[in-house]
DNA sequence: GTCAATATTTTGATAAATCAAAATCAGGGA
DNA sequence: TCCCTGATTTTGATTTATCAAAATATTGAC
């Protein structure tokens, strides 16, 4: 059983990793975590003795099949209890990532197991960021930046941005995942895009960087 | 903000404190909390210095007004927890105790504040004791021991005892918090109690070691 | 191909919590 | 009163996770 903090560095790793291409840089992973790199170098060290990352002294790491089984087990959790904190307790969109960040590492199986039919056996998190299933597969959905995108008819499919202020904006203005919209126009030039978004009036503005963290299928 | 092991050491001894008369000896804390002796005297003189119990040296500790106050912080949570895992999310009364225990210290003051409010800001845990009050104030009920009990006609108050196995079989046989239930005869020297518990059919018998744990008042 | 800038690793320390085992104390019985 | 027994404290180590700062490697610029 790793602890908290073994099971935070894969996490990390998990989310830095992308599509797995190359190796994480120890740096990246040490700045994720805020830790100094030192202290990164030392815990990938660790990983790799106990076979959760393949560690190759500077040029960095990926992790196992082992490490990323047990990196997607906390991602599970950490999704669940997000949902659950939300569904049925009521709190704020953007309050739940900080609580679910520590309640995914103390949390039984069996009540783990409650959360997940209470809920339904959900897909997605309140982000529209995919739920692994009990096996540990990742249900993938393709979706693409909302800053890449040109004009058309798109669903929001997932906000990846743990942080509570964009989250609440997006709220507001009535765009969460499954919400459709037209992009009306993108002018890259200035980095704006306005959308009209079903089931609010008129049409939004935002801006580039806020449309990266946005996934999005054309429909 | 104290540590999960310094709020598990006021707890502990919180607990084995009783009325406060005399302090409690440092073995009973370290048994307890299943470490050395050597440990807790050491966390005794950390505690100390931080004010949160009264330590002499070969003596004993007790609280500090301070300490008294978060470990009354801890239990609401640990309280407050498990009938949340028992009352919203269907757990067993038996299951609770153990996640409570580690949820109880990295629960936030406002997902606590959520499950008060969504539990109406009970007064009670699934045991029957009593939850202490946001200000810490613990309401007291005057409860004795069903082992001490004569015949006569009672209401259990409260189940003080962690393990699960005696609150499943008490819960199998229809006694709960709240349950009327008439002693029919107390055998001291055979150490059995019968009862006949409204709402169950024909009488019960059960020791006074279990009876030991059952708290009731005389109605 | 050499060098400087940047990233990474090493080294030496620290804090929290723990243990095992040796040393010490306190109180009751002879 | 003296000593033995059991409780407690000390001492010296260990584990996990961390930092600061020195040492080292890599890489892109020239």
């Amino acid at each position: 059983m790793p602890t908290a903090t073994v099971e935070n560095y894969l996490k990390a790793i998990h989310q830095l990793a992308g599509d797995g291409e190359r190796p994480v840089a120890i740096g990246k992973v040490a700045s994720e975590l805020e830790v100094t790199p030192g202290t990164a170098t030392t815990m990938m060290k660790h990983l790799g003795g106990r076979g959760l990352v393949d560690y190759v002294p500077r040029r960095g790491v990926r992790l196992t099949a082992a490490g990323d089984e047990a990196a997607l087990r906390v991602l599970r959790r950490h999704r669940l209890v997000e949902l659950f904190l939300v569904e049925v307790l009521g709190l704020d969109w953007g309050d739940v990532h900080a609580e679910a960040e520590v309640l995914e590492h103390v949390i039984s199986d069996k009540l783990l197991a409650r959360i997940d039919e209470m809920l339904g056996h959900p897909t997605a998190d309140p982000h529209g960021a995919p739920i692994p299933d009990a096996q540990g597969r990742m249900p993938e959905h393709a979706g693409a930046s909302l800053a890449d995108a040109g004009p058309g008819r798109y669903q929001l499919l997932q906000v990846s941005e743990d942080d509570g202020s964009l989250l609440a904006w997006l709220s507001d203005h009535g765009l969460r995942p499954g919400t459709r919209f037209d992009l009306l126009d993108h002018d890259r030039p200035a980095g704006i895009l306005r959308l009209r978004i079903d089931g609010a009036d008129g049409v939004t503005s935002l801006g580039t960087s806020a449309a990266g963290h946005l996934l999005v299928q054309a429909i």
